[in-house]
DNA sequence: ACTTCTATATTGCCTCGCTATATAGCCACC
DNA sequence: GGTGGCTATATAGCGAGGCAATATAGAAGT
């Protein structure tokens, strides 16, 4: 199980990466993700759903209703322009905090 | 500028991980973290006394004051042996997250 | 009917970062 | 000796947001 600051900081990167890879809904993101990372991140319908509203609210995912074939209708997301661009961000900002930790984790120098 | 939500999962590994490469006093640690992270990473007092006291509250460091001789007294900090442990699963979880990214952001592979 | 899986939505609790503010020692300058 | 600036720690209060719990509902099997 994930701390909770380290899911939500890992959330809007994680869920912006995944509608890059093409338009999804909600309930197939949280198996995506529970597949990708051998099960250790596991997103519950109440973390994911009030992120898709913010991230639509601020215009960096859109969506649409599409009814299945196979049970309730779905509600697909996309990434927008907008959100492309929230995601360069995110990488950079992660990669930035991963060249601290790297750093700290790394072979010791004379000091500090 | 770090997201509120990526400073708040960076900032118990990256504390811990500062303080297992030696004692420290919180002053100091907001410069290094300033330094190491050429100025992209700043924290401020705020976040980092409330940080520190919870984690001896947790008892994850312990600390004892030390007069300074060129100012006011420092409140040097240590990584207790429970401190380590928790080092080690937050470095995992840092990573599972990492590996996670990673995936998302390689040689897009057929479908999903 | 009942259960299970799929699928989305919302309320409310609780944690916790961070702004603002307070306190205080030391030093340099005028 | 007052003023400003750097060093150093501390805390109240606000606001953001994860997540458990709960609700709703379609489809399919028994």
């Amino acid at each position: 199980m994930l701390s909770k600051a380290l899911t939500a900081a890992a959330l809007r990167p994680i869920m912006l990466s995944i509608l890059d890879r093409g338009e999804a809904y909600g309930y197939a993101i949280i198996r995506r993700i529970e597949e990708l990372s051998d099960g250790r991140i596991q997103w519950t319908a109440g973390t994911l759903y009030p992120l898709l509203h913010r991230l639509e609210t601020e215009s960096l995912v859109a969506s649409y209703w599409q009814p299945s074939e196979s049970g309730p209708r779905r509600k697909y997301y996309r990434l927008t322009p907008k959100g492309a661009k929230a995601l360069e961000a995110e990488k950079r900002q992660w990669l930035d905090v991963h060249a601290l930790l790297l750093k700290l984790w790394g072979p010791e120098p004379a000091f500090g």
